[in-house]
DNA sequence: GATCCTCGAGTTCC
DNA sequence: CTCGAGGATC
């Protein structure tokens, strides 16, 4: 008897501390157990249980996956409905709703002439929102929003989230109904999709659409496995309010104690001020949250006042959803074409029925290479996710696979260049394909041309695609040097060429003909020959000549430079092709300037150092200080390691600053950068 | 041989 | 910016 009693006091404590920890864990985001010790507590319970089956209780921490699968949700009338929010993305329609606010809350004497309206402002989850009965403090059901009378039983999933208390502690009301969201964070979507990945099972697109995933298995199993979140935000039926407080933001204080996890930022801000700061500095922190959100909700705080502002419709007249610009819309994938670029790769690229994300109208986007397609499993007509996130390209996410058409074709590569009708060609071992013409193929001519002119290049303004188009389309220029030898009336018969601009693009290319021997070398197009190499091989040869005439061997012995990319450059000047254009490009008077082979190396400030430089400096332009830490002897990276000296971070720095800090590498500002290059402040 | 780091190449819209 | 792949390093 006595060891009866033992054996439950010790199973009463061990889902105490279970419920303890998991509330440390989820809600106050303090662990204070490892999660070794949290497993082995777990394991011991589960044993206990097993010995004395007699002991189990529904609302014991082993009893969070329950029941066999279901074999579909049933629907639950919700006592609240779960109303929606009104919306608005600019500043004039939230102007608009605090003066309604104001309006009628004067008209019912709870305003002052000259106060201002205080609103509790608050997160808008980029989740799903749900709606969690406890009654005498226990959890008895959760429903999802459904038509907001009525929604899908998922109670047993619910149940499976560790962040969610099945009982809930301190002092509760007979019924409460919390309102929430169920969100996945983005490093626990990313660990998610990893696993997904090497399990072979299909991945989610985005973190909002893995968590409805997770939230709608029958299998409560399957959902206790993903890291689901919930938030709480609000309430229905709730037998009692705080006895204190009138105060929105009270009453989720007062759910913090009763173990509930809510919302983590909500501030009580004041006025249409208050609102706007809010929503802006909410704004330039969106990225770095750990979850998704969409906007930001504004609801007044006063619960009395709350009362009196009522319902609209089907949203209350004392709350709005302030949301951002979509950084995620769906359209229609109407075809995926191909370009060919200047090394023959052949990228695709995806048509899209035009849409408005992130600011702007996207009708493209690449999809980088076959495997790219085949990976995120898009299709011909499928509805797919495009982003436009903090970086400016747009991105197809993956298909929305629900609303598939039957007739949804697969991406099949070409088997010819739909430029020049060459062969297409994949090596085993590599992710792009690449049309076999070479300079055979107008495409490829025309881009090699583009690169060329590139500003990083020859820097030939002027000389855009339409002209080149043209040019070459017309066959009186076939390669660089026939570039040269264009005439001020020539120019001016091809369309769109006014006088002034042949006059430009004459006097462009004269200021061309005498270009530094890097950037010459850079835009020949040399493969594997970008702007660092080029600039390396002009350092240690100091001519076009010497470069011309070197081999392998003695190429090697240029920094950077291994057998793949020495093989390629001695591949280049052996082709007649090229040194033919050599030849012409020297007829026609371009002449590279020869460099110094430079052994001042270690005089200068930043010899051996090397910067990465993110986000917007506040008075350079990134080429700026790029070019005075090159000036400097430095080198410019572009990501973070720990061979970095320093991090020059500006405005808006991302991912880089963070990985800066975590590798203990020196973060400067641009004033610290040009303190180092010497240069006098005032 | 593995791992880390850096470079090259391709990309969108206005 | 992001990938893929070449080069350097241990």
């Amino acid at each position: 008897m006595a060891q009866q009693e033992s054996v439950v006091d010790r199973i009463d404590a061990l889902r105490q501390a279970i419920a303890d920890h998991n509330h440390h864990y989820y809600v106050l985001d303090a662990p204070i157990v490892s999660d070794a010790q949290y497993d082995r507590l777990m394991v011991e319970l589960q044993a206990l249980e097993q010995a004395h089956p007699d002991l189990i209780t529904p609302d014991s921490p082993t009893q969070r996956v329950g029941a066999a699968p279901l074999a579909a949700f049933g629907s639950v009338r919700h006592a609240v409905p779960m109303l929606s929010l009104g919306n608005a993305f600019e500043a004039d329609e939230v102007s608009a709703f605090d003066r309604r606010v104001q309006e009628t809350l004067r008209g019912a004497g709870m305003l002052a002439a000259d106060e201002q309206v205080v609103y509790q402002a608050e997160y808008k989850f980029d989740g799903l929102a749900i709606s969690v009965r406890y009654e005498n403090g226990r959890l008895v059901q959760a429903a999802t929003r459904g038509d907001g009378q009525t929604g899908e039983d998922v109670t047993s999933n619910i149940r499976t989230l560790r962040s969610l208390p099945l009982t809930l502690r301190g002092d509760f009301p007979d019924v409460l109904e919390v309102r929430g969201e169920v969100l996945m964070t983005r490093a626990d979507f990313e660990q998610l999709n990893q696993k997904q990945l090497e399990r072979g099972e299909k991945i989610f697109v985005n973190p909002r659409n893995a968590a409805a995933g997770s939230l709608r298995q029958l299998d409560p199993r399957i959902t206790a496995s993903r890291p689901l979140r919930f938030y709480a935000y609000g309430w229905g039926q709730m037998t009692r309010r705080t006895r204190t407080d009138d105060q929105h933001t009270a009453v989720l204080d007062w759910f913090e104690t009763l173990g509930l996890p809510v919302s983590p930022r909500r501030e009580r801000v004041i006025g249409i001020d208050g609102l706007l700061d809010f929503y802006d500095r909410t704004g330039s922190l969106r990225d770095e949250l750990p979850f998704e959100i969409d906007g930001v909700v504004y609801k007044v705080n006063s619960l009395a006042a709350q009362d009196v502002l009522g319902f609209v419709a089907r949203a209350p007249r004392f709350a709005l959803a302030h949301k951002y610009p979509a950084q995620e819309e769906t359209t229609r994938l109407l075809g995926i074409e191909v370009q060919v670029g200047r090394t023959g790769a052949i990228t695709p690229v995806a048509r899209l029925e035009p849409v408005f994300v992130g600011g702007v109208t996207v009708t493209n986007a690449t999809l980088h290479n076959e495997d790219e397609i085949r990976r995120k499993d898009v299709r011909i007509g499928d509805t797919v996710i495009v982003r436009r996130a903090g970086d400016v390209i747009p991105e197809v996410v993956g298909p929305v696979l629900d609303l598939r058409p039957d007739d949804a074709a697969c991406f099949v590569m070409p088997l010819s260049c739909p430029v020049c009708g060459s062969a297409i060609e994949r090596p085993e071992d590599e992710a792009i394909a690449r049309c076999s013409g070479g300079l055979f193929c107008a495409a490829q001519r025309k881009q090699t041309l583009l690169h060329a002119v590139s500003r990083k290049a020859l820097d030939i303004d002027g000389l855009g695609e339409k002209l080149i188009d043209q040019l070459v389309d017309s066959e009186r220029v076939k390669s660089l040097a026939d570039l040269f030898s264009l005439t001020l009336d020539e120019l001016s018969r091809y369309e769109r060429m006014g006088k002034k601009s042949a006059e430009n693009l004459v006097a462009a290319l004269q200021k061309a003909r005498h270009p530094a021997l890097d950037r010459l070398l850079y835009a020949l197009g040399i493969r594997h020959v970008g702007e660092t190499t080029a600039r390396a091989l002009a350092q240690y040869f100091g001519s076009l000549e010497a470069v011309i005439k070197a081999d392998e061997d003695t190429l090697l012995g240029v920094p950077d430079v291994g057998p793949i990319v020495a093989r390629s450059i001695v591949r280049f000047f052996s082709e007649p092709h090229n040194l033919d254009v050599l030849n012409a490009l020297q007829q026609t008077g371009v002449q590279a300037q020869a460099v110094q082979p430079s052994d001042n190396k270690n005089t200068l400030a930043l010899s051996g150092k090397t910067v990465v430089l993110t986000g917007t400096l506040p008075v350079w332009t990134r080429d700026d200080a790029r070019r005075h830490i090159l000036a400097a002897g430095g080198k410019v990276s572009g990501s973070v390691s720990r061979k970095t000296s320093y991090v020059v971070a500006g405005d808006q720095a991302g991912s880089k600053l963070a990985r800066a800090h975590d590798l203990g590498v020196p973060v400067l500002d641009e004033a610290g950068l040009k303190d180092l290059l010497g240069f006098s402040e005032d």
